[in-house]
DNA sequence: AATGACCGCAACCGCTTCTTC
DNA sequence: AGAAGAAGCGGTTGCGGTCAT
């Protein structure tokens, strides 16, 4: 028995969006908030299921989405994360503000890849020449492979030689705003865990660019690198670089250390409501 | 001008992860 | 602990536009 569909399909508006569903999504966003998208629908008065109409905000409506072209500092630092992260989209456009990670993985796919597949071409075998078909429009999913297929494997193939370790993520509140979170805690406690420490701006210079977003840590680096990565972008705290680390077991005691620190500031905040009750 | 190949992107699908009970 | 539902994510596809012949 496979899995219920998330929202049952008959009846439902499929395809482009018009113009008048994104007002009646909007619109209904702006005064109730994001979530709930199973109900969403319905309320809104949209004939929509509720991942398209997530899809659809995330993506497109959603407010500060830069649209236009990638600039080649965006088309670097893609290739950088890329190089760092693998196919981690998500992760990848939480670097770069305004862009979603649907955006990202398409930029990816029609242009970076292909510099990629160009400097491997010499490596590979010649392929017989590309011919598509059109109007294939029932075509049965993973029976043949289309020159699309084609082109994922060779970046599937590329993710493999280029990522070894899959980064670790670890969850973090990004709305910690507490000084008990603060840059010294973290540090304290990432020395506790065996982590040695480099500043911001080192970080900032040798990995990824610095921008204020996610709350979320991941171990990310090479094998060949002597080096492991802990990023953890939310709040002060920077960077951290384990050496001699298993990844794993510093990544479960950070991640322990951080819920004990959420713990406290879940406390913290529990009597400061009782002291203004009083 | 007609046709087919290719490109780019929006949207869908199915799986995974997270959250709640 | 684990089941169920919600949300998130990444792979893939459909289709309109453009280019080449």
């Amino acid at each position: 028995m496979g899995r219920a569909p998330c929202c049952s399909k008959v009846g439902l508006h499929r395809g482009p969006w018009t113009p008048r569903e994104d007002t009646l999504l909007s619109k209904y966003i702006e005064a109730h908030g994001e979530g709930h998208w199973k109900y969403l629908p319905k309320k809104a008065g949209l004939l929509r299921c509720g991942k398209s109409c997530r899809l659809r905000w995330m993506n497109y409506l959603r407010p500060n989405i830069k649209r236009g072209n990638i600039t080649p500092d965006e088309d670097d630092l893609i290739m950088r994360l890329h190089s760092l992260l693998g196919n981690r989209w998500s992760l990848i456009a939480g670097r770069l503000p305004g862009r979603t990670d649907n955006e990202i993985k398409n930029y990816w796919n029609t242009h970076l890849s292909r510099k990629l597949q160009d400097k491997k071409k010499l490596s590979l075998p010649p392929q017989p020449p590309k011919k598509k078909k059109r109007n294939d429009k029932k075509k049965k999913k993973n029976t043949t492979i289309t020159s699309r297929t084609r082109q994922t494997q060779v970046i599937m193939e590329e993710k493999h030689t280029i990522h070894a370790p899959k980064a670790i993520r670890i969850t973090c509140n990004p709305n910690i705003t507490s000084s008990i979170f603060d840059t010294r805690s973290v540090y304290s406690c990432a020395s506790h865990a065996g982590f040695d420490i480099i500043s911001t701006e080192e970080a900032v210079n040798n990995i990824i660019p610095w921008s204020e977003d996610v709350g979320v840590g991941y171990f990310a680096g090479d094998d060949d690198d002597e080096h492991h990565y802990l990023v953890n972008s939310s709040s002060e705290t920077s960077l951290l670089v384990p050496t001699n680390c298993t990844t794993q077991d510093n990544a479960q005691v950070l991640e322990r250390l951080y819920q004990e620190y959420l713990q406290l500031l879940k406390t913290e905040e529990e009597e400061n409501k009782q002291q203004q009750q009083q």
